[in-house]
DNA sequence: CCTGAGTGAGAGCGGTGCTCTCGCATCGCG
DNA sequence: CGCGATGCGAGAGCACCGCTCTCACTCAGG
């Protein structure tokens, strides 16, 4: 991130806060974030406890950066799964952002909880961490918009015409998000917007069940799951399927 | 639960206990499950720490109570919201099981967080907690058994049909779980079980979602968006609007 | 060189779950 | 009724936690 440090002394304090870094998260993944202990982290890293608060000033600080980091590292992996993709495939794209999804989520279930699991208690995440947060939505919600712009339509809402007008101001917020990042170019109707969320907590709520036990005795295979599930609301959103078969291949 | 007590010393215990449970669910509530605190709880009843292990062995052993408690309290919530509806009802019921759900779940964090949050690290629920886990998504599986008896039918799933046959053992848990128990008297397509297991857990993300945070600034009125939610599923599912309008009231 | 900042170790505070012992109250049986 | 057995509350103690403070030491820059 910055530059070569001139001074030893500069050199240590960056070695030494990465390799904080990195034994919190070896802890968080083989713990959670419950059991996340700034005391074994200093253990681990060789020091005594109280020297950890030279790099770090609190617990919550060092729960931050590591909140930070992981929603960039989550970000980035679905965002190049998808990227991989011919922009046209809309189809391709869904389901390689969904499984890239899934696969990062699974392979570090603390890191999950972390950030999509119960808050920790006492601690409020500071401003810094809900634009990393967003990510993954953006990336869902560019998909969406590029089929909506080559003519993919949501599936209708049940009840009828009527009902939708109040339905725009209820996912105001979300429209404007979407409107102001561009992330529709050709517009996009309110009720893509509500599937579109419904899709993001789906998917989320999916991985959840999974890694938290609910899903255990009603669904075998838990990864073939999850593809049906990518495949069913892609089409509830009106999204082609993907153009070849296997293109959104299975390795996350 | 069991008969009055003969001695002073049983109707004693049997009242501490209560006060034991009373206590940690209050703090449940307030500070959730990471929070619950033994000792906290002890102090709470005016006890001392060890003395609270006359009555349950562990902290674990007081978490699989209200663990148990809590399911039972949820699942008799969403029945008898459903139960007051006409069986023929289905939208209706459907409507009224879903708000049922988010209505105690939002009024209740801390024992939402304990369900379907994070699990406890080293803490794993033992068998007693299964069958009370069971009991939303069996109330869920009914309704959508007896919308499919009347002749619902869920929207086909995007691919054709090919594909299709595989899907039958991924969910042969929740098949099997469904027929068992005569959820479903006339029947039940895979897809239905499908989007049944899809519905369940979209409701649970969402009020996740709700709970953890993640709808803050894309959605206004978490309630009215989680109406929405509830109808698209039940659109999803084949399952009709509600007879009356205003039949699932909203309180509840 | 020498002053000041950066740093690690240690002690200590109040909190946690849990174990063990001790003394008292209560209960059931002879 | 009396006595042994059991139930129970209190307290001390263990190892852990986040966090604060002090002290000694090292290093960097004027």
């Amino acid at each position: 991130m910055s530059s070569t440090p001139r001074t030893a002394r500069a050199l240590a304090r960056e070695t030494l806060t990465r390799q904080i870094l990195d034994a919190a998260r070896a802890r968080l993944r083989s713990d959670g974030p419950a059991a996340l202990s700034l005391r074994a982290v200093a253990r681990d890293v060789g020091m005594v406890s109280s020297a950890v608060y030279r790099y770090f000033p609190s617990r919550d600080a060092l729960l931050t950066r590591l909140l930070i980091d992981s929603y960039e590292e989550l970000g980035d992996a679905v965002e190049q799964a998808e990227a991989r993709l011919a922009r046209e495939d809309t189809g391709g794209r869904w389901l390689a952002a969904c499984r890239a999804l899934r696969a990062w989520c699974v392979a570090r279930p603390g890191d999950f909880a972390l950030l999509y699991g119960t808050p920790i208690p006492g601690y409020a995440a500071p401003r810094d961490t809900v634009e990393p947060a967003t990510r993954v939505i953006r990336v869902l919600a560019g998909i969406v918009g590029d089929a909506y712009a080559a003519g993919a339509r949501p599936v209708p809402a049940p009840g009828g015409t009527g009902a939708d007008a109040g339905v725009g101001d209820l996912v105001a917020g979300a429209r404007t998000f979407v409107v102001e990042r561009g992330l529709a170019p050709g517009g996009l109707e309110t009720e893509s917007v509500v599937r579109t969320l419904m899709a993001w907590s789906q998917l989320f709520g999916t991985v959840s069940f999974e890694l938290f036990g609910h899903l255990v005795g009603s669904v075998g295979d838990t990864g073939r799951w999850y593809d049906e599930v990518a495949v069913r609301l892609a089409g509830d959103l009106g999204i082609p399927a993907p153009l070849e078969a296997g293109s959104a291949d299975r390795s996350g």
